[in-house]
DNA sequence: CTGAAAGCGCTTACAG
DNA sequence: CTGAAAGCGCTTACAG
């Protein structure tokens, strides 16, 4: 293995004279850096990350914390952040965690035993955050969920407004014609850390501005974040409230396990029943029938949050919390609702 | 940061038996070991890494190389080996890289760039391992695709018998009576390195059996693997020939676009034309009509994969070539061929 | 602009 | 069974 020391040799300089020119130093006259250069170019050298982050102190990889599994959404986002993340130099490390664990425990240690640059979380409830966000001594950045009422230093945020699209979403089932909407996701204790709570309140908005009264016990069933939860939680929903002619999914893959069931109970979308989604990933767009859904921009939730963490690991660089726009996407799985025993053509 | 020197001081022995102790060492004193552990309990030590990586000179965490994006099978599998790996202690990166890039090229990189443990690649071109593959000096494993006619010293692999499952789909079909087949999916150039080509021959021999002539030219359609990659490549098989009434996807992925595609040109499934995927990944099983298909057991691979390699990081292990158990799961995609004109119940 | 040297936190022969 | 010491490959004041 080619060390700094070979390059030294092979260059006629000294270790620290490569080492400077190497990580970019202002000092370095210019024969000096075209000889190294070279050398390391002939050799094909890469510098060892461990012994630099060693002495460097500030050690391994940015680690991208992604919770729940088979999260189709966040699986979108986080394919764009280590592309980016790579295309920058930086090394990436991933660990996949459980809808319902906690991601900031596992950050602090993570930080104990390897002290990662910084860390992008993927999803986050704020409960834990308020609690021991502040432990974690890395610069962080939250994506898909808000963390602007939290008063951490060290914790960026970038994400959807929740609220204003949760009220867009049931404005349009209304203005549909929908009286009787279900809403499925989210976690039962309404402890407004999760990111369905802040949905919700959009939607609750919607209802009351329509005169509209929402019965949480008869109209809502939470649901984890899965396809196999949809599926689940919209038998439960129909099975307690069969008035109920359109279902607001908070989040896609919980919308395609809606879909199914629906189907399985013998009923058809959106004829008997419509349903929305929320995120706008790539599958809804394949779905029979296509998923109207609210479609949150990836893409720059990925590249601004990128950014911010670069910028924050290598400068003083001040926290940001921003509302990314959001789109609503008119699929064929809403419709207006249909008189019992009418007949509607398409 | 507390460090090593830190426990020997509080526990009064000196590093070299803290480090015996953290490292599971034969030869330490049971009172040495319990007071140590104590310490390290107490001020919540972790050894730092890059010190220890340094030293050991097997430098950095276990990667993942993913080719492609926006792969559901390769998301299910990552899942599930960055789990075992997580509870088995290690370290985990991830590379996503595009599906037609050269992996192997890339672990090579890395290698000089970080010297990773191991390598687990979810797919792979067989053609790249050929040339380059020596050149990787770290233990390897190939998942979802066969190494074993490539006489590489450091690659085991773990894979579906894709020949045996792709004459068992074609057969199927068949003896379902249909006999005008289309195939999507692939390369274009049949290198025979590719994944889809042993599927291929599999389906080559399950036609010739039937005494049926397989027209590649009219029936075969390459594609990328991706839901836009099956929507698009069945729009152009179908419209080079209208007569198929059964198309075989070669990953579910693509299956599910092609499924949307043969909706938007105004026909059913499976009554107009039945699809058969290849995977069994979770989103199957919730499209409408859900997704008959072979399923991989994901599980297994995943796991036989993670110990081969762990067996072989940690000793002299020998490789492996492993042939993984399938199933075909019929779903609701594939019909028998209706007669033109002819009116069929369900 | 450059080199010599200390030191990052750990592991591991070596000697006892 | 244990300690003292060398050294992994790098960065960075320090001195010139």
């Amino acid at each position: 293995m080619t060390t700094i020391k070979d390059i030294a040799r092979l260059s006629g300089y000294s270790i620290g004279t490569v080492s400077r020119v190497i990580n970019n130093h202002p000092d370095v006259s210019e024969a000096a850096r075209i000889k190294v250069e070279q050398v390391i170019r002939e050799q094909n050298f890469q510098p060892n990350s461990n012994a630099k982050q060693l002495k460097q102190q500030s050690n391994s990889a940015i680690t991208i914390i992604v919770k729940g599994y088979e999260n189709m959404f966040f699986e979108g986002i986080l394919e764009r952040v280590q592309a980016i993340l790579r295309d920058s130099g930086e090394d990436v490390a991933v660990a996949f965690l459980d809808e319902y664990s906690n991601e900031v425990q596992t950050a602090i240690q993570l930080c104990a035993a390897r002290k990662p640059k910084g860390f992008i979380f993927l999803g986050g409830n704020l409960e834990f955050f308020k609690q021991d966000g502040h432990k974690i001594d890395v610069p962080c950045v939250l994506l898909t969920n808000t963390a602007k009422d939290l008063e951490l230093t060290n914790l960026s945020s970038y994400s959807t407004n929740d609220e204003e699209a949760g009220y867009t979403v049931i404005d349009y089932l209304i203005r549909q014609g929908h009286s009787k909407v279900g809403i499925i996701g989210g976690s039962a204790s309404r402890i407004g850390s999760q990111i369905g709570f802040r949905r919700m309140k959009g939607c609750l908005d919607a209802f009351a501005e329509h005169g509209l009264f929402f019965d949480e016990k008869t109209q809502y069933q939470p649901s984890r974040f899965s396809m196999a939860g949809g599926y689940e939680s919209t038998q439960k929903l129909l099975k307690k409230n069969p008035e109920i002619t359109a279902i607001f999914a908070i989040g896609d893959t919980i919308a395609i396990g809606a879909m199914r069931a629906i189907k399985d109970m013998g009923l058809s979308i959106p004829e008997d029943i419509s349903v929305i989604g929320y995120d706008g990933i790539e599958s809804g767009r394949y779905t029979i029938p296509r998923l109207s859904t609210i479609h949150q921009d990836t893409e720059l939730l990925a590249r601004k949050g990128v950014e911010d963490l670069l910028l924050r690991i290598n400068y003083s660089h001040p926290i940001t919390h921003e509302d990314i726009n959001y789109t609503m996407v008119e699929g064929e799985s809403v419709a207006k609702p249909r008189k019992r025993k009418e007949i509607r053509g398409r």
